[in-house]
DNA sequence: GTAAATCATGCAATCGATTGCACATTTTCG
DNA sequence: CGAAAATGTGCAATCGATTGCATGATTTAC
């Protein structure tokens, strides 16, 4: 039914000559072996007989398939489709493309899924997983499988990784509420077993240091997950507690959105009586009042740089050639709901 | 350097058979051809051996490589995350992966996009463009590559197409609208180069016409984009009109949300004195005040119902065994901003 | 003017899996 | 018991492009 796609084959009978030099031809490195005119009426061939390469079968050859694997945890997480515009950027325009998978963060389902990109035998993964660990990821790398990170460092293993810069950003962040006053500050952190998780609240702790802030432990509260319901759940226990506060740094927007609405809710105000940040700057944040002030992290920019190092690897560079760690700055958008401690 | 993959071959050394019988053992289709005993022995020499079938090498055998190409305008844009995890929630418990490609919208992209997919041997292709038309990817399916598009129908063709029941979504909210009392109902229109601007706008003059409602043309302002602050423009274009109104509905949320901060600013209150509504009930709507009033289209299940047609051609079945037209229902979400006529 | 070097092209193997056909062995049945 | 049928496995071609090597033609050099 499919109509025949045009061969190399087709292209030798149309003018005369061997499968070989056809392919030679039309390999920009080997064309110089050509005689120009051979080459040049080869073209001509190929190019009105509306000739398309056969990327399966030079895949088979030579191992290129100019195909990477994306694993994300969730496209519909407003912080991804960013990075595989940024991603997508830099390699679309030499010709890769790009097989996605979402993980949903579920280590069964990035095993197979690790599995079903290698059957396609793609030229690099690059990898914005959340989970702390894994070991399927890493073993990949071992066996010589181009393997870079976003947003997560692989413990013991020489992966390169792109990180934004989140200490800084809860540094900075946590700065911001000193210098309008605030002292009793609390944290509604995110789930532990994610490595954002994990690394902003001990970016809270080192940064409360660092800023001789005392951290009342009792002014922490952890997500269970990253969104609005659990930032809700996690105010509504940090009122419960009795303990007092007038500033909350939650450890993402949507934590920090579900807080605001339980405020809202309670008929406190913000900012004027308790101050609460986000962290990411994600999408449609200035159409949501009060404008939320967050630490904006780089997204397509992450997913940019780590397609440039992706491909460096694919071209051969080792993990001795690249910096294994690239950090991103952050910045810090002061915006309105966060104001000087009444 | 890439540790060395398992192969057919080398099961076959192993259990001492021809490769043949290995991969026959290995298929469910072919396994019944096979003595149990040897297919057992090959199955546990492929487990123990880790063998994973190279599907590239199968590929160009089979001319099928369990991978599909997917096209959209843009990842960024929240719409098209919910389509992805509905198609991938069809096609990947299947086996298949998916290629996906963001087009900007731009015939150009598109094109070059297109042949990036067949290059690669998709099986077929799912198409979530808006442009009104291509020629190419028609084409493509006339070439007896099975493709299905999503959000759009392809004139003149026998592509398969799903598409949200936009008229009755907007007529539903036109009669809303009319029941809350309003008589003097503006639009504010799509890009009418995209077949969702173009679409709606009909779908509105046709339900006003159903309803018995006149339409004044000096009410209907069209978008050059479908962002907020098209939506702001067109209000602003309202206003200065001097023609009055109490009612704006918008072809999509972004445009309404646009239209209500124009409103907000101006100090004319949504929805006391001028109702607003939107389209599509995008993500995070109800974090917005006024929550909009939207009409809710189906997201994740236009990419199943796509995913599923598609899966139907790539199992032979020819477009007149599938039907051509897949119709999801809407639903109308009534949130904060429409009141009742001042 | 001939040997050597250079150049253009063809030949054939290769990548790994699939599959039609042939062959050998076993089973069935008259 | 012998011929026919059924069954299990091997052989080899195939998919389309790539590439090391061989070959023949041409140029260069002495």
């Amino acid at each position: 039914m499919q109509k025949k796609r045009i061969t190399l084959k087709d292209i030798a009978r149309e003018t005369g000559v061997h499968v070989s030099t056809v392919s030679r031809a039309l390999d920009p490195v080997e064309r110089k072996t050509i005689t120009e005119e051979v080459a040049k009426k080869i073209q001509a061939a190929a190019e009105s007989l509306g000739y398309r390469p056969n990327r399966i079968a030079a895949g088979l050859r030579t191992n290129r398939t100019m195909t990477v694997g994306v694993m994300i945890p969730d496209i519909t997480n407003v912080i991804f489709p960013p990075i595989l515009r940024g991603i997508e950027s830099v390699l679309e325009p030499l010709g890769y493309a790009s097989i996605i998978v979402n993980t949903d963060s579920e280590r069964d389902r990035e095993i197979r899924l690790l599995d079903v990109l290698r059957d396609r035998g793609v030229d690099g993964i690059i990898h914005a997983a959340v989970l702390r660990s894994d070991p399927s990821i890493a073993s990949a790398a071992q066996d010589g499988l181009p393997v870079v990170t976003l947003n997560r460092k692989v413990e013991d293993s020489d992966i390169p990784y792109v990180i934004n810069d989140e200490d800084a950003g809860i540094c900075q962040m946590l700065r911001h509420l000193r210098e309008l006053g605030h002292t009793r500050i609390a944290h509604i952190a995110g789930p532990q077993d994610l490595s954002t998780g994990q690394l902003r609240l001990a970016a809270f702790r080192r940064a409360a240091e660092d800023l001789d802030t005392e951290v009342d432990e009792n002014l922490i509260v952890v997500a269970t997950r990253f969104d609005e319901q659990e930032g809700a759940r996690c105010l509504i226990e940090l009122l419960a507690s009795g303990k007092t506060f007038t500033a909350v740094l939650c450890a993402n927007d949507r934590l920090a959105l579900g807080a605001i609405e339980v405020l809202r809710e309670r008929g406190i105000d913000c900012p004027r009586q308790v101050s609460v940040t986000g962290f990411n700057d994600m999408p449609f944040l200035d159409l949501i009042r009060p404008k939320l002030t967050t630490v904006r992290i780089q997204q397509h920019g992450a997913g940019r740089a780590a397609a440039e190092i992706l491909l460096r690897l694919l071209n051969g560079e080792t993990a001795d050639d690249v910096d294994i760690e690239t950090i991103l700055p952050v910045e810090l958008v002061i915006r309105e709901s966060t104001a000087p401690c009444p």
